[in-house]
RNA sequence: CGGGAUGUGGCUCAGUUUGGUAGAGCGCUGCGUUCGGGACGCAGAGGUCGUGAGUUCGAAUCUCGCCAUCCCGACCA
């Protein structure tokens, strides 16, 4: 019995679960820095993946890639008021550029001679180094749009961090845009949003998301609005999985970014940003994992087969290592990602317990009675169902078995949360729908539109409102009401959930 | 920053009450036997018991300080 495959059930203790997951399935680990994790290859793999999809959607939908500096001048993070406040509690501040040996003591210190005449922040976001900027390369309204994207990471000074779902460093995309028009901003943001993020969940991750618009409470600090993409995970609570924001000219009045329009008059820009994170990875891993360790849809997969070959002696292991890598040659060849698993110490069994915990979509069992019948056993992670493929047929089943396991899993992943969506209309119901530990799923109610009730109702249930929704979830759901605290009049249900 | 808990081989923990010089399981290394759902035997390696001071002939164990981590709250992609 090896400790080391097994982890908490869901039922037992959901966080716990997730924890012992990331960690078991070799994706994170702890760092020796507080909050911050390591990104190990199987799970960086999987970043890559997401990041390679993700950035042919931003190539395709006309932006282009650069990199901005990873320190801010505190001064810069002064300039757009709302900004400071959503986030100068959470930022890391660099204030020496040299250390000493300590006179009084053994070790090193900051050399207090080496001190900054100007602190630098660890960057939050890179609204403020992006826009100080942009106000040198754009002067007409032929510089514009510019649409830039960059690929780095934020460091945002976290009370309580999870692997991958909060971590005080995280990886990420970061898109800032700038535009002539409100209305071509606001195109820009929802372009993002559909054609990218959405998308991206729904075809990439296998995950349905709700695409909305953030109450004024939730916004990003500084955006004149927020669109949201939400999921919803198997704990039923909700999780923001990207965010695309209007920034209206917010930041170009801070940074003094304007441009000559085309009838010579001097105007602000309209600017945009969005982004996504390291986030994606955890959202994954809670809507689609089960208690045997990561289920992941095959286009994210770092390994979307694995083939365990069968055998002791050295015939028979000659024979079955030889048929499996010539397997693994024919299904690279169809560009599917394989990993012939030829250790000789590890038990079939144990390969197998291996490499579901670790989210293999598919995995073929090649021994000496295989070859002999001309037949392979081959299972699905998803569903555990175990089907016999004649030799001839494994690398198209294998082939049917990647887009199969793909759509099996939004399929499910969608009943999941449609099963999990109600409507409420009463004070009561909406307590005892947040009145246990976890969530609630989504909880579409209405809300008389005003931050002080939005306020009152998490105070009271911990239910925030997760976003409105840009399209209905049903067409009732746009219909005049009275909203569930206040009894005021409503014009839309909203909704409710318990965020992660 | 409040409230609670915990620090002992790589991991999970026992030993602390009643002080006597460190243990188990898993993992790791080697050899042999095994291989179709978590294999087994034998032989090994590996620990300044978080840290500093104190009490004592003697401290993982008792006392005080410090540090770190985890859980629960306030903050958050």
């Amino acid at each position: 019995m090896s400790s080391n495959l097994g982890i908490t059930s869901r039922e037992t203790n959901y966080s716990e679960w997730y924890n012992e997951l990331v960690l078991k399935a070799d994706l994170a680990d702890h760092s020796a820095v507080r909050g911050c994790m390591v990104i190990k290859p199987h799970g960086y793999a999987l970043w890559e993946l997401m990041q390679r999809a993700l950035d042919d959607m931003f190539k395709a939908t006309g932006h282009v890639n650069a990199y901005f500096p990873l320190f801010i001048p505190r001064s810069f993070m002064e300039k757009e008021a709302e900004h400071v406040e959503g986030f100068a509690k959470e930022c890391a501040v660099v204030t020496h550029h040299r250390l000493k040996a300590n006179p009084n003591g053994p070790g090193l210190i900051p050399d207090p001679d080496a001190k900054l005449e100007e602190e630098l922040i660890v960057r939050p976001t890179s609204e403020t180094v992006i826009w100080n900027t942009y106000s040198k390369w754009i002067q007409s309204y032929r510089d514009l749009p510019l649409l830039i994207n960059q690929w780095a990471n934020v460091v945002r000074w976290e009370m309580r961090t999870r692997l991958f779902l909060r971590t005080s460093e995280f990886l990420w995309q970061e898109g800032h845009t700038a535009h002539e028009t409100y209305e071509e901003a606001e195109e820009e943001a929802l372009t993002i949003l559909n054609e990218c993020y959405a998308r991206f969940c729904e075809e990439w991750m296998a995950t349905p998301v709700l695409k909305g618009i953030k109450s004024k409470n939730e916004q990003f600090p500084g955006a004149d609005h927020t669109y949201c993409i939400e999921a919803l995970t198997q704990d039923l609570r909700v999780i923001q999985a990207g965010t695309s924001h209007h920034l209206g000219q917010n930041f170009a009045k801070a940074f003094d970014t304007k441009f000559v329009d085309r009838d010579n008059t001097l105007k602000y820009v309209y600017a945009t940003s969005w982004g996504v994170s390291t986030r994606l990875v955890g959202t994954l891993i809670m809507v689609h994992s089960d208690d045997k360790g990561f289920v992941c849809p095959p286009k994210l997969a770092p390994f979307q087969v694995v083939i365990v070959p069968m055998g002791r002696d050295e015939e028979t292991r000659a024979k079955t290592v030889g048929a499996s890598e010539e397997f693994a040659a024919q299904l690279k060849a169809k560009g599917i990602r394989v990993k012939v698993d030829k250790r000789e110490k590890e038990s079939p069994g144990f390969k197998y317990n291996y490499w579901e915990l670790r989210g293999v979509p598919v995995r073929i069992e090649l021994g000496p009675r295989d070859l002999d019948s001309g037949a392979l056993p081959i299972s699905r992670r998803d569903t555990g169902e175990k089907t016999t493929v004649a030799l001839a047929e494994v690398v198209a089943h294998c082939e049917m078995l990647m887009t199969d396991i793909q759509s099996a899993l939004l399929a499910r992943a969608t009943a999941f949360r449609d099963a999990n969506t109600k409507r409420v209309d009463t004070w009561a119901e909406f307590e005892a729908a947040f009145s246990g530990e976890g969530g609630a799923g989504f909880v579409v109610a209405h809300w008389d539109g005003t931050p002080e009730t939005e306020e009152l109702i998490a105070e009271k249930t911990k239910a925030t409102i997760r976003c409105i929704p840009l399209e209905p979830l049903l067409p009732s759901d746009n219909e005049p009401g009275v909203c569930i605290l206040t009894g005021k009049p409503s014009a839309r249900r909203v909704v409710f959930g318990k965020a992660y």
